[in-house]
DNA sequence: CGAAGAGTTGAAACAGGTCAATCTACGTGG
DNA sequence: CCACGTAGATTGACCTGTTTCAACTCTTCG
């Protein structure tokens, strides 16, 4: 049998097969993915539950096997910047193996969660031994690292309605131009702090888009009749053309439909 | 001779040393070093000219012998966002050879610069067999990322003057908190850029500092009698104690003095 | 000396934040 | 089943910070 060498907590196939599938592991020998499954656990986190606080030193990095977390930074003076929001086959924690060993942000659970947690060293470990481990993560933090670039471009030359229009396109089908029905992916409040910008900001902000682009507005699903209108009003302010990065998500990249965050109606 | 492998382009042992030097090499195999080096070209620059453009397939990755240049964003509507400022020893357009193959930001240069580039297959290749390149490649990215992360946290909680401040103290010498006085790096229309605010708001935001934190300005130079007042102001908006990522360069934590960016006077 | 670029300043416009009131949806307990 | 409480969402009035546009100064460099 393939799983026969790992540990009891994870016997079972899914959970293997889980780690297995994971992008991370895209291409590695049979050997590397035994390892790493070996030492995985699973946990279940309920909503509000802290997974790990900044500053505090990095043991393990995490892959969310279902549910979904934010990451953030909390000041001093009390008040709090979401820098992603993360859901299914995400990664996140990995980034502390490479640098300081502590964790750069605090992360939280939004809904309830299933997080796959492997101790960190391991990371620094088995690239010595699969290069492609090593071509994976440097893929995966290069695909970050462009995502947080655009992001800062977003803050530097997009107002809040184009910001809002940004995200939007984003979670479109992306072979679909017309007639889209989109149900936003959690509460409006999530979303106007994952954007930089107040709850208050953000109703007042979808409004004026509303006026623009003519798209309809029910709570949290929201109909486009053609992106066209969105893309005008946004992506002209970028320097690339649509579709931009996505904006959560650690590869959303590479998702297939089904995979990964898809929150598509 | 140590150098004797490397092609004409690069035989004076002090384009074979800068190379050798660089963090990127740490630890590496002697091999590994002489490989890039035998592929490594130097170029001359002068101010304005472009280094390559956003969405060109990237060919080369570059570090900077000499100078300094700025890495930006340009939208279709003709706006420009500064992501970074690089100096010598930083390395740039890496990122790009482990993603989509396309440089994803534009980069030009600030003051005549001398690049050392090298073609960026090699990085994909040479990481198979030797994983310190691997690991240093990792580290670099890591810190990058969180840097950027920094930047939005910046961006999303922090006033003009606050940024500004957050600049200086950045500029100070590390072990030194008071009687200081820096000189800006360069002129300040770029570094308002940088810090995503136009020039007129970064002329207002200075003075609101001034008055704040009591800091005397002399044109590009500022003196600063305690940088405690400076961190009073910025600092307590911030995620982290003081010292900050440093906002410029590639891996400035590794800076020593003399190395790197360091424009203290 | 004059041109060009960098830097500063003022007035007006605008975007976003703050605070408070209100509304809505939804789950809980009586 | 309904009343209630809570969290999320919206709206209005007001305030602050940043941008815009234009005028003006200062410095630098041919």
């Amino acid at each position: 049998m393939r799983t026969q060498n790992i540990s009891s907590i994870i016997v079972k196939d899914n959970f293997y097969s889980f780690i297995k599938e994971n992008l991370l592991f895209t291409g590695c020998k049979e050997k590397t993915v035994n390892m790493f499954a070996t030492n995985a656990k699973f946990k279940n986190y309920k909503k509000d539950q802290v997974v790990y606080l900044e500053e505090e030193p990095s043991n393990f990095f995490y892959i969310i096997r279902s549910g979904c977390i934010k990451l953030f930074h909390e000041t001093l003076d009390g008040n709090e910047a979401i820098t992603d929001i993360l859901g299914a086959n995400d990664i996140f924690g990995e980034n502390s193996a490479f640098d300081s060993g502590s964790y750069t942000c605090s992360s939280q659970i939004v809904e309830d969660t299933e997080l796959c947690y492997i101790p960190s060293y391991m990371l620094k470990e088995q690239i010595q031994y699969d290069a492609s481990l090593a071509l994976n993560i440097l893929t995966i933090m290069a695909l970050h690292t462009r995502k947080q670039e655009k992001e800062i471009e977003h803050f530097m030359l997009h107002s809040a309605p184009q910001r809002i229009a940004c995200f939007l396109l984003r979670l479109c089908p992306e072979n679909k131009q017309k007639d889209i029905c989109i149900n936003l992916p959690y509460n409006k409040t999530l979303i106007a702090l994952r954007l930089g910008m107040k709850g208050e900001t953000f109703s007042r902000a979808l409004n004026v888009l509303r006026k623009i682009t003519k798209i309809r507005i029910m709570g949290a699903r929201i109909e486009i009749d053609n992106i066209e209108q969105l893309r005008n009003f946004s992506c002209n302010s970028c320097s690339l053309s649509y579709p931009c990065m996505a904006i959560d998500g650690r590869h959303a990249h590479f998702i297939q439909k089904g995979r990964g965050i898809n929150w598509v109606s």
